[in-house]
DNA sequence: GACCAATATACCCATTGAGGAATATACAAC
DNA sequence: GTTGTATATTCCTCAATGGGTATATTGGTC
């Protein structure tokens, strides 16, 4: 768990200075996503992934959302402001980052792909029922 | 030292998740300091400051310039575009917080002091010298 | 019920990092 | 040289973290 006793900007930086967890929110910033297709896109084993979710979860910096076997995890809707500047300020500094770039591009294919009727996970009925959480 | 395969993006945030290591950028963001004034304003420990500006150092979010004793310590004036969105997010983020201001609060008086010409470190004569490097 | 897929958790190990106490270094004044 | 001041380093302990393997949980399908 953690003690938390930090304050705010100080958890959020904590959040922010793993590599994974830098991805994983890269990827979130354009959308929410199972965990299914971060696992796809980052090309990282599944407890990986879980485990810096779980951490960024703890934190606030991520919540979830469920719909049967998956979990879809999103930015928070309402945001410090700290938090809201470190973000925008992720959001500009991983332009300039080539894996980063190369996540997002993975992303596009991959809705294009659903788009196109591949199998899809989350299901539709979960997606269509809340459409301010479809990322797919 | 650590092993530094990082890219730059996660190291600048390995240096921001500590609240003293905060503190201190917060500090130089206002002009260079030398380690005493540092340790006086945070009121933490000599080993304390020192060894998170080593941390800092490492890591090239500070530099160093020395005048006989006295160790000044300034934010680098080439900047990588990363380190420079951070720091200025960083100083919006510190509007924010009490201590934050507290801290250059307190930097305001210790200059002030300095001006109504009490005891000063480092040496006037090595800041005339560098008037670049002069926050005092 | 049995079985499978998606995700989370427990446990272990190695590394990092923070903090403190004591000591070392570097430089200035004498 | 000695002494004193500013700063750095070494050695220690402890907590947190990252990664892996194995296992558990949860919610479907049959």
């Amino acid at each position: 768990m953690g003690i938390l006793v930090d304050m705010k900007l100080v958890r959020i930086y904590q959040c922010l200075c793993d590599r994974t967890r830098l991805r994983i929110l890269n990827l979130l910033m354009h959308g929410p996503l199972c965990v299914c297709h971060i696992q796809e896109i980052l090309r990282e084993p599944q407890v990986k992934v879980s485990k810096h979710l779980r951490y960024l979860r703890a934190r606030g910096l991520v919540e979830v959302g469920k719909s049967g076997h998956w979990r879809i995890y999103h930015l928070p809707a309402r945001r410090s402001s700290e938090l809201d500047a470190n973000l925008r300020c992720l959001q500009d500094c991983a332009l300039e980052d080539a894996e980063f770039r190369a996540d997002v591009a993975k992303l596009g294919k991959l809705r294009n792909k659903i788009k196109d009727g591949a199998p899809l996970c989350p299901p539709r009925s979960f997606l269509t029922r809340n459409p301010a959480l479809c990322g797919c």
